[in-house]
DNA sequence: TAGATTGTTAATCGATTAACAATC
DNA sequence: TAGATTGTTAATCGATTAACAATC
């Protein structure tokens, strides 16, 4: 879990050196990128130490150059294609939801077993889930998003390891293994909601402030 | 992070166990739900201790006291009663969704803005955003979704503050910290995406065989 | 130079696992 | 009894933090 933390670190300060930019800031020592995010003034420097970012003993981070390395190191420059399998609510607002493009990210196509979906015109077509392969193929993709629902999902799990696809982000209520050949984050609304459930009527309850680490 | 992870592994065993319980299993040993887990019989048989779970040297655990106990922790026998804030296309999917039930979560009522959202009839009621406070005080709401877009996210925030909800899963694409008052799940799909596309493009690329945990 | 910050090593903290005594 | 599993303590492992030498 640790390059996870890492990359999801990366993110918190790609987003905090935006707003300091955007301060007019120039440039910030650890601590800056510390308090904020309620970690430690060593960790953001092993962080960056990590992955290559320097800053001089003087003037600390260079704002502009952290962010330059942090967007390379996300690949965020490049444009990173991601289909979506089942076009049902939840496919279609990721479909239409327009803020993936500033880290790079592009919905390219979805795909549906249910022909009333299929749409060839618009920005974004959804296609057959026959033809999930072939495109995959040909547009290179290493990325999809499933969201069918729970009787959709193996066979659609199958359909997405024929088609060579590396990383599943899964929404289905139905949690996959990763293995070898397929990285799967599953992403489970249940588990979210009991675990918030319990965490502010049962463990809160009893006097305790314990405050959540938001993952 | 301790009792998250906590939690998540009873719902782990919640599932694994029913579907022992389908099989016809009666009893099983701590290693029966390990293997399949991934994780150490040790671990599991702290867990269960930590719940006040206990088996006997002899046959293991009981599947049906286990799936009891577990139930009774996470108050699966009582209703969980959420409401959402924000009725899009999110909002909706989760509204619609019937999977909650099986844990004891009811979703019951939505509340947006936009008048043409309103809807007095219907399983789930759409109610006016202003009405929020009062209902989640006659109905005793402690959790909220939270799935409305960027600009909204700060103000709804506010009015589930004022409302004095006590935990909110939160869909906007705007982080929120948790404070000793309110604790706050981000689920930022965004920031899920860009990590299964580095960690898929640029970490397992190297022939690196590192197996992602799925948090 | 004196002061402050980086980069890095050592210490801490917490979660998971291994080991094993107790016991059925 | 012998064998196997639980319950629990000790060891390990990894992530984060503290400390500090190097350096601007």
């Amino acid at each position: 879990m640790t390059i996870q933390n890492r990359i999801n670190r990366l993110l918190s300060y790609k987003h905090l050196l935006n707003r300091f930019k955007s301060l007019g800031m120039v440039r910030v020592f650890s601590d800056n990128i510390a308090d904020p995010l309620g970690i430690s003034a060593s960790l953001v420097r092993k962080d960056f130490g990590i992955f290559g970012i320097s800053g001089s003993q003087k003037g600390g981070y260079t704002v502009n150059d952290v962010l330059a390395k942090i967007n390379e190191i996300l690949g965020s420059n490049e444009i990173q294609k991601v289909v979506i399998v089942g076009v049902g609510r939840i496919g279609e607002a990721l479909m239409s939801y327009g803020g993936f493009q500033k880290d790079g990210i592009k919905i390219v196509a979805g795909f549906d077993i249910d022909v009333k979906k299929i749409k060839k015109t618009g920005e974004i077509p959804v296609k057959p889930i026959e033809e999930l392969e072939d495109y995959v193929r040909d547009h290179n993709i290493t990325v999809a998003i499933m969201a069918v629902p729970d009787i959709a999902a193996q066979q659609t799990l199958e359909r997405l390891k024929a088609a060579k696809i590396k990383g599943i982000l899964n929404f289905s209520p139905v949690k996959f293994k990763s293995t070898e050949e397929i990285t799967i984050n599953n992403f489970n609304i249940e588990n979210e909601l009991v675990n918030l459930i319990y965490f502010v009527n049962k463990y809160k309850k009893n006097g305790k402030k314990i405050i959540n680490t938001n993952h």
